[in-house]
DNA sequence: CACAAGTGCTTGCGCACGCAACTGTTATCC
DNA sequence: GGATAACAGTTGCGTGCGCAAGCACTTGTG
């Protein structure tokens, strides 16, 4: 959103190069239309694919068990982790979130009983988060909900061989 | 997140159908070991892919037009329609806003002159918004940039057989 | 050993968004 | 034609999140 520094357009002219002969104004006056069917088809695609399977699983999620995306990932990260215990740094990556963001993630699902904090041990300074008990039987149950769900909208849509070629290709988009 | 109606673990119980014989507490433990290594790399490579690059890309856009994802994509679905005018409930869709969501957004692209909000001619009810000049010329600007980045981040990584059938692929996700 | 620099987490603040309720308009059905 | 339903958009409210500043503790350096 334009914001402060420059609210507005912040480009030299309508246009000041090239003479405006009345045709597009200038090179980029649809940049998207420089794409391939398969591009533009890849990229749409994707962000669309993303976005209708992401709002389904976690209404389904939240309907069945009233945990958010987050919520579950924090849980699943600790529920794996060697004691169900993790240090707020560590829990951060799996989660996706900034530290002050899963501070408050923390803070929620400690207050109903799905995890605890303590104060680290050998670092003053740290907080470990540990999956009660509660948290474990929960988490178990949504996994099941959320790995139904997975199935259904992507994994059974593919052949194994695909998901073979698909889970390399996404491996070259994450660096 | 645990909310009103079950604060807490809605289960039956810790363990009652099995046996507890020490093991997995029940026979879904952790259900994603039941997947391949394929299946799960496919899903959560697709995952990390979508949040890396979304991420990537939306800074990016913020960094070099004070624009965020949701400001993009309306100015570009106007730039795209005829007349560059949509009614609000037209532009919902290409945006993925809920109504009150993109009036908010409207609003705010108003206020710094990007888009007008006129009533529309023949229902009295509805809204058209249309990008103005200044609209225009940012979106121009911003496709160049955010272009640029979807080849960096994602075309480029892809052979153009791989991209045609990456669309095909996409396409079956999405109902 | 003191003092700076670095690290781990929390807090203040602002913001974009969804949901549900509301207003005003148009279509539908006796 | 008047009641009712469907629809378009807006508003009140709550929430989850990021950013930047702050506090507490640890580590490095003279």
């Amino acid at each position: 959103m334009a914001t402060p520094p420059t609210p507005l357009s912040p480009l030299p002219a309508p246009a000041d190069l090239a003479a405006d002969d009345g045709a597009p104004v200038c090179g980029n006056a649809d940049d998207w239309e420089s794409l391939s069917a398969a591009e533009s088809g890849a990229w749409h695609g994707f962000l669309q694919a993303h976005a209708e399977i992401q709002v389904e699983l976690e209404h389904e999620l939240q309907a069945a068990h009233q945990l958010s995306f987050s919520d579950y990932f924090a849980l699943l990260a600790l529920e794996r982790a060697p004691a169900g215990r993790l240090r707020m740094h560590d829990l951060a990556k799996p989660v996706r979130l900034t530290r002050s963001g899963l501070t408050r993630l923390v803070e929620r699902l400690e207050r109903v009983g799905l995890i605890e904090r303590t104060p680290c041990e050998d670092d003053a300074r740290g907080t470990e988060a540990r999956i009660t008990e509660q948290g474990r039987a929960l988490v178990h149950a949504a996994s099941a909900t959320h790995l139904a769900g997975v199935r259904r909208r992507f994994l059974e849509r593919f052949s194994p061989a695909e998901l073979a070629v698909l889970a390399e290709q996404f491996g070259r988009l994450t660096a």
